[in-house]
DNA sequence: CGCCCTATTGAGGGAGATCAACTCGGGTGG
DNA sequence: CCACCCGAGTTGATCTCCCTCAATAGGGCG
C-alpha cells in the first residue's frame, strides 16, 4: 500500500484532549489520543517502558518476539477494536509493529489503573480482556504444538474470515512471512499449503492478499 | 507414587466450611473446601460447567485439550500455589487431571465474582492472575512455534527447576508423555534429548523422574 | 520373584525446512 | 507508455530433524 495518504514520515500524532477521550471499552471513556503508524513501523519494542495500552482504530498490527538468532514468533494479529500492549509489569514483553498503515488509540497505563481502582466494572473489563486473550493463546498453543501445516493454515483462514467480516473472501493485510511466523511454519510451506488448498477447491486466490473461502465447511474439516 | 496415603477410591472431600475458608489469594479468604485427586484422575473436563476455580495445595495437575483423533496438547502444569480453571464463560475450555496424587482447594466461581465486585483489590488480583498466565503462554508460543527439541527440553528443565525449588535437582512429577505433550514433541524425542543432554554433561539423570542440572548456565545456552 | 507400566534405544520414513530459481505485480523513471 | 526494477510470492530439488514403528531395558509394587 504505502499510499500517498502518508503525510509525515514521523508518526502523526492527533491529540484528542479536547474532551471526548478514547472509548477504550464500552461505557467508559479514558483520556487519550491517537497515532498513525506506517507499514512495518514499530509501535513499541520489547523491554520498553509500558506506559500505554493500545487499541486499533483502523488497519492492523502484529505483536511478536524474536530470538537472538532472528527466529521470530508472531504472537497475535490485532484488528480494529482489539486492545494490546497492556502489561502487568513495567515493561513490554514483546514488540509491536504496524502490519499496514494503521491508526491506534493510546491510553495511559496510569489512567487505566486509576479507572480499575475506582470502578469495579472497569476492573472486570480488564480481567475479561486478559481472559479473552488467554483463550486465544490456549487455542494457539494447540495449533503450534499439535497441528499439521494444512490444519494450521485452515485454522488461520477461518479465524481471519470470522474476525474481519468481508463479503467474498478474506482480505489479508499481512505478508506470507507474517503468517508463517504466526503459524510456526516457513513462507514456502504457507505458500505451498495455500496452493494445495486451492487445487483441492477449498479456496480461491484471486490475488495473493485476497482469499475466497469457497468451501468453509470443508476447510473446517481440514482443521481438526 | 500411588502411596498407601490413599484412603478412598472416590475423591475424598474435606469440607472446611467450619470458618477458616480457603486463602485463595493474599489477604482474602473465600469460603471453600479441598478435595484430593489420585494420579490421572479427572479434576474437571472440557465443556463442563465452570462452577469452581482450583488452587493446588499439594501435588501437581495438568490442563490440556485433545483433538478428535487423540492428539493432546498440555497447556500447563500446575504446582502448589497455582490457580487454574477460572473461566470467562460458563464452561471449561480444557480438561484438568491430577499428575500425581494431589490436594486442591476449590472456590465457587460465584464467590470469586462477588469478591471481585465488592473489593477492588480482589478484582486487580484477578487481572494479575490472568495476565501472569498470559505471559507464560506467550513464552510457550515462542517455544512451540520456533524452538528445536533440545531448546524445548532445556527451557522446560530450567522452568521446572525455578518453579519447584528442590536442592540437588528437579523432581519431575509428570511422565515423559506429559512432558512431550506439553512441549509439542513425542515421548521418544523427549527421552533421546534428555539422554543427549546427559551425554553432554549438562544434566544427570539419577532416576527417570529426577534430573540434576549440573550446568544450568550451559543449559540456558541450549535454550535461545 | 515376576508382572506391568514407563522409559530408553534402534531403524527407517516423512512432513516440513532449506537452498535456489523463477514469476508476478506494482511502482518508478526514462 | 513502456522498460526496468525490486520485493513478494511461488515452485522445484534436496536435506534433516523429528516422528513412527518396533524391540529392549528398567523399576515399582504385588
Amino acid at each position: 500500500m504505502q499510499t500517498a495518504e502518508t503525510l509525515a514520515t514521523a508518526p502523526a500524532l492527533h491529540d484528542h484532549s479536547t474532551g471526548t477521550g478514547v472509548e477504550m471499552f464500552p461505557g467508559l471513556c479514558l483520556g487519550g489520543f491517537t497515532m498513525r503508524f506506517e507499514r512495518d513501523e514499530e509501535i513499541f519494542g520489547e523491554q520498553e517502558e509500558a506506559d500505554f495500552a493500545y487499541k486499533i482504530v483502523s488497519g492492523a498490527a502484529r505483536t511478536f518476539r524474536v530470538l537472538s538468532d532472528g527466529r521470530r514468533q508472531v504472537v497475535g494479529f490485532h484488528l480494529p477494536g482489539d486492545v494490546f500492549g497492556l502489561e502487568r509489569g513495567e515493561t513490554h514483553r514483546f514488540s509491536a509493529e504496524a502490519v499496514s498503515g494503521c491508526v491506534v488509540a493510546l491510553v495511559r497505563r496510569t489512567a487505566i489503573e486509576r479507572a480499575a481502582r475506582a470502578d469495579g466494572e472497569a476492573a472486570r473489563w480488564l480481567w475479561g480482556l486478559a481472559a479473552g486473550e488467554l483463550e486465544r493463546l490456549q487455542d494457539h498453543a494447540m495449533l503450534l504444538g499439535r497441528k499439521t501445516a494444512t490444519e494450521r493454515v485452515a485454522s488461520f483462514l477461518l479465524d481471519m474470515a470470522e474476525r474481519s467480516p468481508f463479503a467474498g473472501g478474506v482480505q489479508l493485510l499481512m505478508s506470507r512471512a507474517d503468517i508463517a511466523d504466526y503459524l510456526g511454519l516457513t513462507v514456502e510451506t504457507v505458500s505451498r499449503t495455500l496452493t494445495q488448498l486451492e487445487r483441492d477447491h477449498m479456496i480461491a486466490i484471486p490475488s495473493s492478499r485476497r482469499i475466497v473461502l469457497s468451501r468453509p465447511e470443508a476447510l473446517a474439516g481440514c482443521d481438526a
